[in-house]
RNA sequence: GUUCCCAUCGUCUAGGGGCCUAGGACACCUCCCUUUCACGGAGGAUACAGGGGUUCAAAUCCCCUUGGGAACGCCA
């Protein structure tokens, strides 16, 4: 390979403003990221918001909030907050760069190398059909890429509408791509037929734009998903046609659903703003979709940006296509949250706990504590709910699971007794020891032991009887609190 | 249909001619820790799609088959 690195590396991550950004972008994002870091170049964030009809300033918010979360923050671009240009190369929204390509066709359209097409749509359906029937590629075949420029010119003056196309069909030859993932790829040139270049409306399209400004922005490697490999025929048509100097590319394989089908929003893909709302960390998405298509050199599974931005080598990514699994994910996630110091931890769990108005203790003591006993039950932020609900006295209710437990027979005797000796206990909370003591005292009064002693009491401090260790559990709460559920656990039997 | 891409445990992967009776991770199973559940620790089961070559030697290189995927738009 001939991969000759530029003095400067300029990488792009440029997504249509049509949806929401999920987990396969976000990984497009982080490898150009990666590389750019790695290599002390530039990031760019280009919009490619050609699609009139689908692309909307919400969405084209969503995504930038996506990235800034994700923190692969970019050099030029768009302005985060304002959405406006920031760089020297822009600007950096297509829907603004209209005149550029317009001048770029013209050259196209003046050097023969595109021409204006009148096709109709039912012409060219028809074409399409035919072609398929005699087994051939459904490639256009227009009668007007013969006409002379001022014939077709004088065409549109009559009020008539036409494409702009890229005319393929001379050039008979193989185009050979050297890709920096997968090696050598031949296309064909009959591979692609007449491409659009400009529509009748004057936007331009996908291909048209994306070499053009590729080209403009001084782009030195575009990194993209496996999908766009046969579009970079095109692409490479459109240098050739310029007579400008290709880019270096690279193309990754696919993120797949269940399935084994390409991730798309239509099948519901996984959005970035959604693993957010449940409780994932940004560290941990990144984490976990760069090892959906590249691994760590020492094979590390559990890794932070940083060091990825050291090791980053696109000799290791991969070729063939990921399944995003959730469950690994989670396993991933929880490893980043055990990371977390506590009372950052704490923090992150706030916006969680806040959505069900859970009141919890201010003190910062209980606060570091209550993290200390629920952090190894956690995989995702949202876990903290249900594990704190328990600790909030409003929510206190005997679940459906301790039903079993309830139906004991010395339950009674221990709920009871349990309930005397807190009630008899003098300070507000208690401590671990003072807890075990009167733990015993119930299993010398009552006479139960081990799960018979040890569930019923769990079912009197959080209603089911499982969960975290009572010891730690129960010096979280107020005698207050631990004599109100006893009671109300005991009414219930 | 045509063209292109891809092929190691269920999943993500390591490996790039001999170090491979194929390593790791998630999940699964067993045991230990724990008077519960998790966490943690120790083990276990499970994979080179098939067939031909090349070679003293192939998971690794070549070819074919099969399987999967993508693309063939006035979407990106």
């Amino acid at each position: 390979m001939n991969s000759q690195i530029s003095p400067h590396v300029r990488v792009r991550f440029a997504p249509s403003p049509t949806g929401y950004l999920h987990v396969g972008g976000a990984r497009t994002a982080l490898y150009n990221y990666l590389f750019a870091k790695k290599n002390k170049g530039e990031f760019i964030l280009r919009i490619e918001d050609t699609d009139e009809a689908r692309s909307t300033q919400e969405s084209l918010q969503g995504v930038v909030d996506d990235m800034v979360w994700l923190n692969l923050l970019w050099d030029e671009g768009v302005d985060s907050k304002t959405l406006k240009d920031l760089g020297p190369l822009g600007p950096y929204r297509q829907s603004e760069r209209l005149p550029i390509y317009k001048e770029v066709a013209d050259k196209l359209l003046q050097t023969g190398k595109a021409y204006y097409c009148f096709m109709t749509d039912a012409e060219l359906e028809q074409q399409r059909e035919q072609a398929l029937k005699e087994g051939r590629n459904p490639h256009v075949n227009s009668p007007y890429q013969h006409w002379t420029l001022p014939q077709a010119q004088e065409h549109l003056k009559a009020g008539n509408k036409g494409v702009v196309r890229f005319k393929t069909q001379e050039l008979k030859k193989d185009y050979i791509l050297n890709d920096l993932v997968r090696g050598e790829v031949k296309f064909p040139s009959d591979m692609v037929g007449d491409f659009v270049l400009l529509r009748s409306d004057g936007m331009p399209v996908y291909n048209f734009c994306c070499a053009v400004d590729d080209h403009m922005m001084k782009i030195t490697h575009v990194f993209r998903a496996e999908e766009h490999l046969p579009n970079t025929l095109r692409q490479l048509m459109i240098y050739e046609g310029m007579g400008w100097q290709t880019p270096e590319f690279g193309h990754m394989a696919l993120i797949l659903d269940e399935d084994r089908q390409k991730l798309s929003k239509r099948k519901g893909a996984v959005a970035c703003s959604q693993l957010r709302d449940e409780g994932y960390l940004n560290s941990a998405v990144l984490n976990f979709i760069a090892l959906l298509g590249w691994s760590h050199p020492e094979g590390k599974e559990i890794f932070s940006i940083e060091d990825m931005i050291n090791v980053f080598d696109i000799s290791r990514l991969n070729h063939s296509g990921a399944i995003f699994d959730r469950v690994k994910f989670k396993w991933v996630n929880a490893m980043h949250l055990r990371a977390l110091p506590n009372m950052e931890l704490w923090k992150q769990i706030q916006p969680f706990l806040a959505r069900e108005n859970m009141e919890l203790p201010q003190d910062p003591v209980w606060q570091e504590k209550s993290i200390e006993v629920f952090k190894s039950y956690m995989e995702v932020l949202a876990d903290a709910i249900e594990l704190y609900r328990p600790l909030n006295d409003k929510s206190y209710v005997i679940l459906p699971e301790a039903e079993e437990t309830m139906k004991w027979e010395p339950t009674k005797a221990v709920l009871t007794a349990w309930k005397e000796l807190v009630e008899a206990y003098p300070n507000e909370y208690m401590t671990e020891d003072e807890f075990l003591k009167i733990q015993d005292e119930v299993k010398n009064k009552t006479g139960a032991k081990g799960k018979h002693l040890f569930m019923p009491i769990r079912v009197a401090v959080i209603g089911k009887p499982h969960g975290a260790e009572l010891k730690i559990l129960v010096p979280l709460m107020n005698k207050k609190s631990l004599v109100s559920r006893a009671a109300l656990a005991l009414a219930q039997l």
